[in-house]
DNA sequence: AAAACGGGGGC
DNA sequence: GCCCCAGTTTT
């Protein structure tokens, strides 16, 4: 039987060693709402670096809804460029001041219904925008966690959904905080997606599939 | 359920 | 050159 309570303690002990990419990135630039709603859609499948430097140029003229609706869906993508899936992202970007203005009363909402309602907002960037804007407990499954969770065993789930749902069940609700990051870290870092470096794991001891073909998971 | 969307960085 | 990136939207 897995031990949940210890694998996040020793994961949040080598937490040090690791980044959280995205909830560092925009930490360190914002405690905005909107500005945090804006790198996050951005930073859907791209590395935290180039989303860093995009996000970083946008700041300098966009601050508020207003500001990003000055633009054109074509100025959008100019800007955004670096980033993967520009021509989506500028889409999704172009639309979202006039739905912030029309439902939210140009503020970014809390609640997860609510942000799904936001274009270029799924339920991993609510999930998040929720953990890093309003510091709200929230599960965002995204590759790495719904990789690993099945690795390990703790769930046997087919979709990322799937497994949202079963961590909401099996995982106490004071770690959900933080346990996105650990599990993403890790997965950066050691539970990989081909490959995984089981000799240097932290917690082999924990794991029920060490060794196990998970072709099935990773895809 | 599957396809489309994507440039950038690491090795 | 090949692989991967804290996915979302459209068919």
């Amino acid at each position: 039987m897995i031990n949940i309570a210890k694998v996040y303690d020793v994961l949040a002990k080598e937490f040090e060693k690791y980044s959280a990419p995205v909830v560092d990135l925009v930490e360190a630039q914002t405690k905005d709402p909107f500005k945090i709603l804006l790198a996050t859609i951005l930073s859907a499948r791209t590395k935290d670096t180039t989303t860093s430097e995009v996000v970083n140029a946008m700041f300098e003229y966009i601050h508020t809804p207003e500001d990003l609706a000055k633009y054109t869906r074509e100025e959008i993508e100019e800007m955004i460029y670096p980033v993967g899936f520009f021509r989506n992202k500028a889409k999704s970007l172009h639309k979202l001041p006039e739905v912030l203005k029309n439902k939210f009363n140009d503020r970014v909402p809390e609640e997860i219904d609510e942000l799904l309602e936001l274009p270029g907002v799924g339920r991993k960037t609510a999930n998040l925008v929720r953990t890093i804007a309003f510091r709200k407990p929230a599960i965002c499954v995204d590759v790495h966690v719904h990789r690993i969770s099945n690795r390990l065993g703790y769930v046997q789930t087919k979709t990322p959904l799937e497994t949202e749902m079963k961590l909401r069940e099996i995982l106490p609700e004071k770690y959900w905080l933080n346990y996105n990051s650990y599990l993403v870290a890790f997965g950066q870092n050691h539970c990989t997606p081909r490959n995984p470096k089981c000799s240097t794991c932290p917690i082999y001891d924990q794991c029920e599939r060490v060794g196990v073909e998970t072709k099935w998971i990773d895809k």
